[in-house]
DNA sequence: ATGATCCCGAACACAATGTCCGGTAACGCA
DNA sequence: TGCGTTACCGGACATTGTGTTCGGGATCAT
């Protein structure tokens, strides 16, 4: 890729990153964006379709880094005495936290839908497994509050960025398996 | 309150319903709603504030009605205890289904904000009482966990609406207290 | 050096929100 | 019934934000 292009790329997401930083995603301007990566209107355009294009590709590009390395993950970190799932949503938060600082301004107020859309979407491969089949109760039902536990986790831990991924973890594991309420 | 206020209110309310069921609030304009309620502009903005002011109002209606007979139950019948609170929840399940068909519209896509956001002040209220204290997990954490749970339970039902009141509580307390996965 | 590619900026079209105003019709009350 | 008050109307307007277009200028690769 030509190096101007890839400039300008850099430019438009290092300021957009900025941005999510300082207000929610809704709220930030194409104007904002292109003033603070000083690059003109033009030039956005061509790089995304979209103000949203830049949403998503901004999601698939963390999704792209924390799901990617699932497969050869006791590689890098060594997670073998644990069970699967259990070190997979470990290993998962992990990569999670060197993307945290922004997800309060992608999550926060509106249009979450996008970065849940691929969370979630990510998440139901990650736990198809994990659901038992019951009479009871929708497959369907329960694939999806699973998801949405682990979905609505990542949205606390946003809010409160000073715990560790083992704890979100235990947090997790803690509440999802039935302690912690009477009913 | 003049007679003509009431027309115009009740005019807009009603075209604001009629235009959910067709599209997701997001994508409804002002325009399309004073042409359907067939007001003008002007009358518009008298009655409503702006077009959010307009959701919450309509969201506060809502929640003052499926929450309404909550409050005196309450006060009369001695509701804490196991049937207690699974009572109530089915009782605003059945409160619920008489808006479940404006739902999707305020729920999918972006800014269901304001819903969830009365909603679960709602729940957090509700389910104040039936998380246990606990050293390993935040209080903070268990009652976000159950509040999301009956929200996200709440969306789902608007995608499957054939279910009944009954089943929907079935299956949120089934899923729960940790039925239906492996970890 | 030279042609292709990217960038710039300024202007534009478009859509949606929310405001303002002068005239008109409906209301409530005496 | 008459009269002051209140609400409604519609059309124009200001504003903001998105996305497009175009000609000229800089930078790349060979």
């Amino acid at each position: 890729m030509d190096r101007r292009q890839r400039k300008s790329r850099q430019a438009i997401f290092r300021a957009f990153m900025e941005l999510l930083k300082e207000e929610s995603y809704p709220k930030i301007t194409v104007a904002q964006i292109i003033d603070r990566a000083d690059v003109g209107r033009t030039t956005f355009y061509t790089h995304f379709e979209t103000k949203d294009a830049l949403l998503e590709s901004f999601c698939a590009e963390i999704f792209e880094h924390v799901f990617s390395e699932e497969l050869d993950k006791e590689k890098t970190h060594d997670f073998s005495g644990e069970h699967g799932t259990k070190a997979r949503v470990t290993h998962i938060l992990y990569h999670l936290r060197e993307h945290i600082a922004y997800l309060p301004g992608i999550l926060s107020g509106d249009s979450d839908a996008v970065f849940m859309g691929y969370f979630k979407e990510r998440l139901s491969e990650l736990f198809a497994d994990s659901v038992r089949d019951s009479e009871a109760v929708p497959r369907d039902y329960l694939l999806n509050h699973l998801v949405n536990d682990f979905a609505e986790t990542v949205r606390w831990w946003a809010r409160h960025s000073e715990y560790t991924p083992e704890e979100i973890s235990a947090f997790f594991f803690a509440a999802a398996p039935g302690s912690g309420r009477e009913a």
